[in-house]
DNA sequence: GGTAATATGCGTATGCCGCACGCAATAGGA
DNA sequence: TCCTATTGCGTGCGGCATACGCATATTACC
């Protein structure tokens, strides 16, 4: 038993105290220091080329010792994520709550903007930390007053937040052709036009020229659900 | 130059012709089968237990010999995506732009609750395969006639289409205890209540009684995103 | 039928990866 | 001063994608 190695594990490590035991040495690092570390260099590189080693390499520390304030890759990853999100806006709510639900998408899709790797880890299931927690109650607190149901609240933040993750691709995409990978030149090159006139229509159409704002697939997308919602509010 | 390995690469698997070359020995296996036994075992087992070898041992071949039929697994991947997005529904246009857009939303959150996995692969930059571009037709082509201009019809259907691949984590969490990970009984744990007034309010609220149908987050969803579609195409 | 050309299946090897284990060095408490 | 908790981290393991090249099977051509 030369090793005990209790760690705070999960949901510990992102909510929990951080208090240092008293005995031993000075630990040489910090979990901050090592997160903020590993989000550079998402930011810079890609997920892909985040690696213990790389990134142990980076803070000139040998690999194992991270494990010394992290319990697993996984977890460091949750940490990035809770980092990257940020402290949520704050939405005065006296604007209505039209505006302040759009300033709270903005928000939203700038975390994504920001770091393009965090798309991929909203997507798995995960223990939330306190800055997403902290989006969701600036979410739900612009929705007060609205006469939504409790249900409807949280599905209507719900909402939002998944046409934000959903259009994040594409926000992230400025300045390629359009939908992802489909371009009018590849269907004419396998000779598919006749078997999606439509979609080569449109594309052909689009491609013409750059689109004006209201165009963006964002701006139109948000627009759209919010006057979804406030016809919702209205009726009641 | 023993091997020149010229294999079809990228679009070309997904696109081209699968005309095999007249000499040597004949393929014991064929890429839709190699395909197929991928997507089963990424059904079964999830994305993470998808490996080579693995793949190759289902198959009862040898790890490399999979690479006689595709370049990389990046590629199988790209394959085993448009496999699992499978043939696009086909909608009569006749019922109107609304309810053909509603059941090409169904048909599109379909293929995440059937492979959860193709979340993951949907949200990075590939190449689209015929499927997918055959969905997008289809979602174009229930737009006709609405009086929306080019770039609208096709941002309409990337906002449906951002919208069920926000909600499909959702949807596969069916069952556990609403929007993924975040429960009162944690917050409470940590003595954080106070910190999040309205979300534990909302949240304990909700968890009190199983919804009805409409307030189930892609239901809810769908009506308003529906609807804010609607009041576009009206006001034209 | 013989031979050359071309595929195929796949064993072997390389260089990554996350991480378990345990040891030597460090530093507070007694 | 000695004890003990804690740190940094070297070493090793099993798994991963995949490059390379050999033996073998099949066909084309003469």
């Amino acid at each position: 038993m030369t090793d005990r190695r209790v760690q705070p594990s999960g949901a510990q490590l992102l909510w929990g105290d951080r208090n240092r035991p008293p005995r031993g040495p000075k630990p040489t690092m910090s979990l901050p220091r090592i997160v903020e570390a590993a989000v550079r260099l998402a930011d810079a590189e890609g997920l892909e080329a985040l690696s213990m080693q790389r990134l142990a390499g980076e803070l000139g520390v040998g690999t194992m010792s991270l494990y010394r304030y992290v319990p697993s890759k996984d977890e460091l990853t949750s940490l990035m994520l809770d980092t990257a999100i940020g402290a949520p806006p704050d939405i005065g709510k006296r604007t209505g709550w039209r505006s302040a639900m759009e300033t709270w998408a903005r928000a939203n899709v700038r975390v994504f903007e920001r770091h393009p790797w965090a798309l991929a880890l909203v997507t798995r299931p995960r223990v939330m930390g306190p800055n997403e927690v902290g989006f969701l109650e600036a979410g739900l607190a612009a929705l007060r007053g609205t006469g939504l149901g409790p249900a409807d609240m949280l599905n209507t933040v719900l909402l939002v937040n998944g046409f934000v993750r959903g259009s994040a691709p594409f926000v992230a995409d400025r300045g390629s052709d359009g939908p992802q990978m489909i371009s009018a030149t590849m269907l004419a090159e396998f000779g598919q036009q006749e078997a999606f006139p439509t979609v080569c229509e449109v594309m052909a159409a689009v491609a013409q020229r750059r689109p004006r704002k209201a165009e963006v697939p964002f701006e139109y997308g948000l627009r759209r659900v919010l006057d979804g919602i406030a016809a919702r509010i209205e009726q009641l």
